[in-house]
Order: structure tokens, then C-alpha cells, then sequence
DNA sequence: GAAAAAATTTACCGCGCGTAAAGTTTTTGT
DNA sequence: ACAAAAACTTTACGCGCGGTAAATTTTTTC
């Protein structure tokens, strides 16, 4: 490694005795240069450890290398994780990744499109806040730059969607339920902030009639996105108030799930399905921590795999110029037995 | 809003009447105008939406608005919370925030820096990986960065720190849980990854000498960040083998606590302070989910809010050029009192 | 109302790289 | 071995903005 320090293309490119033009092609595609003169570059890249300037590189170009990943609330860990994959296969499809979390708040939802669109990203891998996004805000952004959204859909925005096919997950788990015990309730937020939500509350409406069983929907109020805070205090209240229709409670999603567990075990009432358990409790969503609480707790699995793979190879469509149809795409969930139903 | 798409700051300059110097001046500094011609520039900026090049900007500025945050492993919804916390104190100090995480893997790390490289930063703030970060590539890069490291130190090295006063943590449990019941054993990994664990063992053995106890030291083996699975597992081998010498544990952090409640759960072994239970399980973190374990945990706050301004404010010091010596600074942890102990 | 101070304009160069066109060298195929 | 194709080099220009010095205008000061 020399120590002479290399200030720009022009200086390396003498250095490895190649045009600087070429050179620009090499760092473009390694391989749509002659090998002898890739073996030069390579050898003078080991020696001056050059590499071109990042900011000049993406003034001309109509396309840069970067994506942007936005989620609605990165300390859920369900987002990190999704994100984290997601972040893995752009890196894999020599792309730059930037992350950004909306923090639940519309206004920073915003301002983060817009701060993307500064950065002429060649795509968007995106999940929306939901309900609370600021829907022409979006449909703007996606009418600008290829956006793929993810998790939760906006009906007729980006150039495609792909997440859970959540009435079937509320289907699966009201099945398996009723096949081993009491038909369940269903136990959510009044006021969704994330639009699945009421895709599962019909999937499990539609599933109980199926199987000639009535619904009944347990609402617990709260805003913001502290669910597991919201389901334990709206848990005891229902507790409190003999609200449970049913043994069997299902939940919206892990994390009021999570919530409702602890606000079972502040009241010694036990759940699971041995039988000195008076309650049993399922989820949906597959949360990292839903393998810990106790009793650990029985869900549905979101497919991290297929919805991550399935988002950036989308884009990587899109971005490819191949000029596709939006089309949506939903995951089927996986039933995790565990020890809460 | 004119439908005009206006390509640079020349065109942008002549729609608002201004000459392009100026307006020039105007966007790094609104202030720096007149305000007569600051009303003409943000009349103009309604009507256009034009907003600079960031390519070109930062081409040829030594320092950009850019700020790098590192950590360590994004779904752990602790580091999530404080990144979520530095950011916003970022955003409002005029910076633009990017964040990464390693994932706990050195080779991530150290990539992550490379690219933040090229992106001419004018400062990062960083949690490193800890045992298994590259230091002498931190170490580099803290010398052509100005760099604050949190959470985790590494001696010497980056321009500040700013973490928690781990011993302390574990001082002030030991004494509340000596103080209300048998003195803690201490439960932790055999192979920490973060060098507070370490910190935090020493505190207890050193809290446990003063009060006149023996300490006890259960390590439990396993790698990679999967804390509350390590900690479940161990807590059960631990368990089978009669390996916690008194009815109080001391977890060294709250997902470790998280596994080994679950291992309780399992083995149906009662934990809290109420009389029928036969353990005591304190955490260190005060974790997001801490709130929500069954029972919820007894744990040491980390000054979440100490923390993000500390690194933010020094940050900026630095960046604004004022030449500070190198600073440690350990933020103080609060007893938070629950049920598990 | 003139002098001083401040703000703006004009004019020009530089940043690091992308890209196109035209000419040169090397490789490929028969 | 030779022509065609492919890869490379040279030349030249543009991208959008930063920065500066000198000239000009506007505002402030007394």
C-alpha cells in the first residue's frame, strides 16, 4: 500500500495506466472491461486504495445504487427484523440501503419521502404507516420513484404490494382453535393504526360463520404504538368487566397478545391449554418474543423470507426497467403451536 | 404551486428575482440574507418546490449535514429506542441522520464504516459490536471521523463516551435485593459480547464484598445475540443442575432475565417477591419489554434520554470544531421496582 | 444628505465524474 | 493471415453547485 495519496479518477487512472474514461466503466461494471485491464486496475486499487467519490458519481447518473427502506416503527421488533432482510438482499443486489423509520408519525413519514426523493433513489421498499398516512403524500412519491410497499397496503399506490394474506391467517388459527377447544373471541384495538388489522378481524368473522360459530369482537381503546401497554390495561378492563365471551381469546397480534398475557398473569388467572388453565390465548404475527412469554405463545407466522425476498426482487424488477403490472402478493401465515392454545 | 420544473439553482434564482450567490447563501443559511430578499427566495420556494442538488452540494463541501449512527443489533428494541432518540435530537441540530446496524456481525461493522466514509460525514455516533468489533478499524476510522462511541467503550478510542455506569447498575441491585431478601447470585453469559457485561459482573462481586456476601457466578455458554434463547436454555440446565446457590438472580441484562423467566414458566417455578414464590429474578436495561414479562421485571433503567443528548450534544461540539479532550461520561441507572424481585 | 456599512450582483474557476464521438489498438473468427 | 468486431484511448463537454474577488447597489448611521 503506497501512502501517495489519490485525489480523484484522473490521478488513479495514471497510476494504473489506464484511461480514466475506462477506469469510470470499470467501477461501473468490473466486468465489462478487457481482463488484462481489470487485473491492472485491481492491482493499482490493492496498492493506492482509491475509491471514486460517491457525491460526484451521483450528480449525472439518472439512477443511483441507492434504495431506501422505510418502516413505520423500527423499535417493533417485528420491523427490525423485516428490515434487516431486506437490508441484506440489497446489499446481495449491489445496492445501497438507507433504513428510515417513520416512528409512528405521519409528519416524519413525510418529511422522509422527501428526503428521498433528494436522494434519487432508483427504489423504495416501503410500509406505510397505515391509517394514519397521508395517503396523496404517498401516491405522489410512488408516481416519482419505483416504490414497492410491503406490510400494509394502500389500495391502488405503488407499483406493487406484498405482505400477508391476513384474512387467512385469522382463518387458520380460528380452525385450529375451535378444533381444540372453545370457539374464540377476538381481542383488538378499536382504532387500528395498521390496516391488516381489519383484514383480520373480517378473516375471523368470515372463518366462525364458516364453521357455524358467532362472532364476537372484544374493542379496547388507546392510540399510538404502544401495544403491548394498550393490551394489558384494555385486558384487564375486559377481565374486569366479564367481557370475554369465550375461553379462547384471539388476538389482533402478538404484541396485544403479549399485553393481554401479562394483565392475565397480574390477575393470577392462568392460560394455556393444560387443563388448570381458565383461559387460552392466540395471536398472530410470529413476534421475536412471542417464543418467551409465558406461556409462550401460540400464533401465526408471518413469512420474513418470502415477504423480503419477495419486495426486492420486485423492485429489482421495476428498477430493471421491466415494465410490470402492479400486482399484489400475500403470503400465507404458518400456525406456531405453542404452550398458550 | 406552477407546474414549471425548475432544474437548478440558476433557474431557481432567476424565477425568484434573486441572483444565484445569493440564493446560494440563503439555503445554507437562511439568516444570512436580507429579509426582503429571504421573503422574495421563500415566496418563490412555495410557488416552485425547488430544493438544491445534495450530490452537488456536498461534491465539493469538506463537511456535509451528513450524520452516521452505528449499532450494533437493530432488533434489540434497546438499541432501536436510543437510535430512535439520537436521531430526532439529529434532525432537530439541522443534521441528516443515517442509520445502520451491524447485526452483530465485525464484518458488517467494519463495512458500514467504509461506506460512511465515502459519505463524508461531518460526525458519527457509534455503539460498537464490543468483544467482537475490528479495533484497530475503529480505531482508524475514529481518526479520520469525529466520532462518539455509546453503550459500548472502546479504551482510548473515538473522540468521546458515553454509556451507563455499569457497576453502579449492578451496585444498586445488589444492595436493594440484599436489602429485601437473600443476597443475589449472578446470572450471566460465559462469553459477553458486550464489554458492559463484564463491568456489570465486577460491580456485583464488588457490591457483594462490601456487604459481607459471597459472590456466585452462573455462566451459561452460547454465541450471537439471541439473548433471551441463551438465557432460557441456560436457566433451565441451570435449574436441573442446582445451580443457583440463593432464591435471588441477578441477570446481567434484562433479555437474558426474559429467557430465564421463561425457563421458570416452564418448569413452572414461581418467581416474584410475593410469598409463594420460590425465586427472585432481577434484570439490568429496563428493556422495552421488561414491562410486559410475567412476572414484570425488577430492573436498572438505563438513562435513555442522558445518553441520546450526551452523544448528540457532544457531537456537536466536536463538530463545530471545539478542540475537547477525550470524555467519559457514565450516565447513572434507576431502580425500577416490579414483581419479579 | 453624505459617508460608512452591508448586501447583492457579476464574472469566473473548480469539484469529480458521466458520457458521447472519433480514432486507435487488440481480439476474434474463419 | 486478414478483415470484422470488440475493447480501449483521447478529446471534449456537461452536471449542479461552492467559493471568491471586484463592482455595484441598497441600507444604515450620524
Amino acid at each position: 500500500m503506497s501512502d501517495q495519496t489519490i485525489k480523484n479518477m484522473e490521478e488513479f487512472a495514471a497510476v494504473s495506466g489506464i484511461s480514466r474514461p475506462t477506469v469510470s466503466k470499470y467501477f461501473h461494471d468490473p466486468n465489462s472491461v478487457r481482463v488484462s485491464t481489470r487485473e491492472k486496475i485491481e492491482k493499482a486499487l490493492e496498492q493506492y486504495d482509491y475509491r471514486p467519490n460517491i457525491f460526484a458519481m451521483n450528480q449525472n447518473r439518472k439512477l443511483t445504487k441507492n434504495v431506501g427502506i422505510v418502516v413505520p416503527y423500527l423499535a417493533d421488533p417485528f420491523f427490525a427484523e423485516l428490515a434487516r432482510n431486506i437490508e441484506d438482499r440489497c446489499i446481495a443486489a449491489g445496492f445501497r440501503p438507507t433504513l428510515y423509520s417513520s416512528h409512528g408519525k405521519q409528519s416524519l413519514e413525510n418529511d422522509i419521502l422527501e428526503s428521498l426523493r433528494s436522494l434519487k433513489p432508483s427504489g423504495v421498499l416501503m410500509a406505510p404507516l397505515g391509517r394514519s398516512s397521508d395517503r396523496s403524500v404517498i401516491e405522489k412519491f410512488c408516481a416519482d420513484v419505483p416504490t414497492v410497499l410491503f406490510d400494509s397496503s394502500i389500495p391502488d399506490v405503488g407499483a406493487s404490494f406484498i405482505g400477508s394474506d391476513n384474512p387467512q391467517f385469522a382463518s387458520l388459527m380460528v380452525e385450529y382453535l375451535c378444533r381444540t377447544g372453545e370457539p374464540p373471541c377476538f381481542f383488538e384495538m378499536a382504532n387500528p393504526s395498521n390496516p391488516n388489522a381489519n383484514k383480520r378481524r373480517q378473516g375471523y368473522i368470515a372463518a366462525m360463520e364458516r364453521l357455524g360459530h358467532t362472532p364476537a369482537i372484544i374493542k379496547v381503546g388507546g392510540e399510538g404504538w404502544n401495544f403491548e401497554e394498550i393490551g394489558r390495561r384494555g385486558g384487564k378492563e375486559a377481565l374486569e368487566n366479564n367481557a370475554f365471551t369465550s375461553n379462547t381469546i384471539l388476538c389482533s397480534n402478538d404484541r396485544l397478545a403479549i399485553g393481554l398475557l401479562a394483565a392475565f398473569y397480574e390477575t393470577r388467572v392462568r392460560v394455556g391449554r393444560l387443563e388448570d388453565c381458565t383461559y387460552r390465548v392466540a395471536g398472530q404475527d410470529d413476534h421475536p418474543f412471542s417464543r418467551f412469554t409465558c406461556p409462550p405463545l401460540t400464533t401465526i407466522a408471518q413469512d420474513y423470507e418470502a415477504i423480503s425476498i419477495g419486495a426486492v426482487d420486485t423492485l429489482l424488477q421495476l428498477v430493471e426497467g421491466q415494465d410490470i403490472s402492479r400486482t399484489v402478493t400475500l403470503c400465507e401465515g404458518k400456525l406456531i403451536m405453542r404452550d398458550s392454545a
